[in-house]
RNA sequence: GCGGGCAUCGCCAAGCGGUUAAGGCCUCGGAUUGUGGUUCCGAUAUACGUGGGUUCGAAUCCCACUGUCCGCCCCA
């Protein structure tokens, strides 16, 4: 037998289970904080929701998903979790409830993708999503929070970039303005950007074929494109989001070229990357995504999002040691031993024994690898009724009775 | 889907056509029959990814496959 994790996927060891373990409370603290409650959806979802949510122009969608068919269903690993979420505020009535409702998850996604640095095919996310507010004080309240996570985790040195893509209304006069800017060199493009050009063109920003990298700057389609203007409303929204930032003391800085690969995004979208990562280098990614509730059969609800990829942040903090267990004892008489390890135990203390007897200094050997201090249960000890207690980083020891060894 | 690197014990790793295939770590035992973390000794009874080929001879060269890592695309 030699079976191994399936490509892509990765045990996560004891090890380094304290970091995971780290990481997922810090999200817990932070987004409490906030009044943002978890979510737990199903790992898969009907796959008409993903096809429907995530758009079906988007790669992750024509070719990244694990779809498989039971009982005639067609179902879907999910490989990201806003449209589940929304599929649940839906289905559980929660715009009924007075906006905003608040909602953070953690969890893993799937996405049948070559793996590489800062990829899996099975990997993790953090996210947080906030519905039912239009004002751009909830676009700044979902950065804060992610910038504020990430500075739980002592990490500091990342940038936040943004970009506002308009509403569905400036958008289309966006995308005309940025086809007919495009239209004098679009035959030059590369064969990706030519198709983008019909069914998503705002895809082509994003592009990062060198060639077409050095035909927008010969073309000055960044300073055309920014000079794009958003209508009234939305470039309101944008200047609100930029002062709210400012207000808030977060450092952003604006990237118009910045455009997320799923299609639900409207007005704000963000990134914020780590230059330690390697090539895949964005930690979060999120945006406002008002049409999403309506296009899932909902009312029109305002609503923006982001997610983390776990490993990714993990990668960038430092590992932190598994830890020591507080006692453990040592003793030729293994029932003394056991009975001391259970009461200990029931005090909430931990405490472990050598399940095999074996030598004295055997077990004080095992005692200073996994925990602090080593009790001394021998025949002295038994019959007098103490415990010798050895600290065993500075190796002290005194004499104690039960009620010393709990308030250790 | 397309490129490139790498594959030697549980882990790290030497070896570059002829070796009993080094060494270190970890684990276990002993020196030390109630005091560890230092030191010394010993053990782990078939480790060269798989399958072909070249050669008198292959861990070492060639081919294929598989795995893994890195990059493209895309994304977290």
């Amino acid at each position: 037998m030699n079976i191994k994790a399936p490509k892509g996927t990765k045990d996560i060891l004891p090890s380094e289970i304290r970091n995971w373990q780290h990481i997922e409370k810090t999200a817990n603290d932070i987004f409490s904080r906030a009044d943002f409650k978890e979510i737990r959806t199903p790992i898969f979802e009907d796959t008409c929701l993903f096809e429907r949510g995530v758009g079906d122009t988007t790669d992750i969608v024509n070719k990244e998903m694990y779809t498989f068919i039971k009982s005639d269903r067609s179902l879907t690993l999910r490989p990201e979790n806003t449209a589940g979420v929304v599929r649940a505020y839906l289905e559980h009535n929660f715009y009924r409830e007075s906006p905003p409702v608040k909602l953070w998850y953690k969890g893993p996604m799937f996405r049948y993708e070559r793996p590489q640095a800062g990829r899996q095919r099975q990997f993790h996310q953090i996210g947080v999503e906030m519905f039912g507010i239009q004002d751009a004080s909830a676009d700044a309240e979902c950065i804060m929070l992610a910038v504020e996570f990430l500075k739980a985790l002592g990490l500091n040195d990342l940038t936040v970039e943004i970009n506002s893509l308009g509403c569905n209304i400036c958008r289309r006069e966006y995308k005309d303005r940025l086809k007919k800017a495009i239209a004098p060199f679009l035959n030059e493009l590369c064969e990706d950007c030519q198709n983008r050009y019909e069914k998503n063109p705002l895809r082509i920003l994003d592009c990062k074929n060198e060639n077409c990298t050095k035909l927008f700057e010969k073309y000055n389609l960044k300073e055309t494109v920014s000079g794009i203007e958003l209508c009234p409303e939305c470039s309101e929204h944008y200047n609100k989001l930029k002062t709210y930032l400012t207000a808030l003391n977060i450092k952003y800085t604006e990237n118009t070229f910045l455009v997320r690969g799923l299609d639900y995004y409207t007005k704000t979208v963000f990134e914020i990357k780590s230059n330690n990562l390697g090539s895949q280098n964005a930690v979060c990614g999120g945006g406002r995504y008002d049409g999403l509730v309506e296009l899932l059969g909902g009312p029109a609800t305002p609503a923006v999002g982001w997610a983390m990829g776990v490993e990714r942040i993990n990668s960038l903090i430092p590992q932190v040691n598994s830890y020591k267990i507080k006692f453990f004892v040592v003793s030729d008489n293994q029932l003394e031993a056991f009975k001391l390890v259970s009461k200990l135990r029931q005090q909430g203390i931990s405490a472990d024994f050598d399940y095999n007897a074996r030598k004295f200094a055997k077990q004080l050997e095992k005692a200073s690898k996994i925990a602090e201090y080593a009790i001394i249960l021998g025949e002295e000890e038994i019959k007098n009724n103490y415990f010798t207690v050895k600290k065993l980083s500075d190796s002290s020891q005194e004499k104690m009775d039960f009620e010393d060894i709990i308030k250790l």
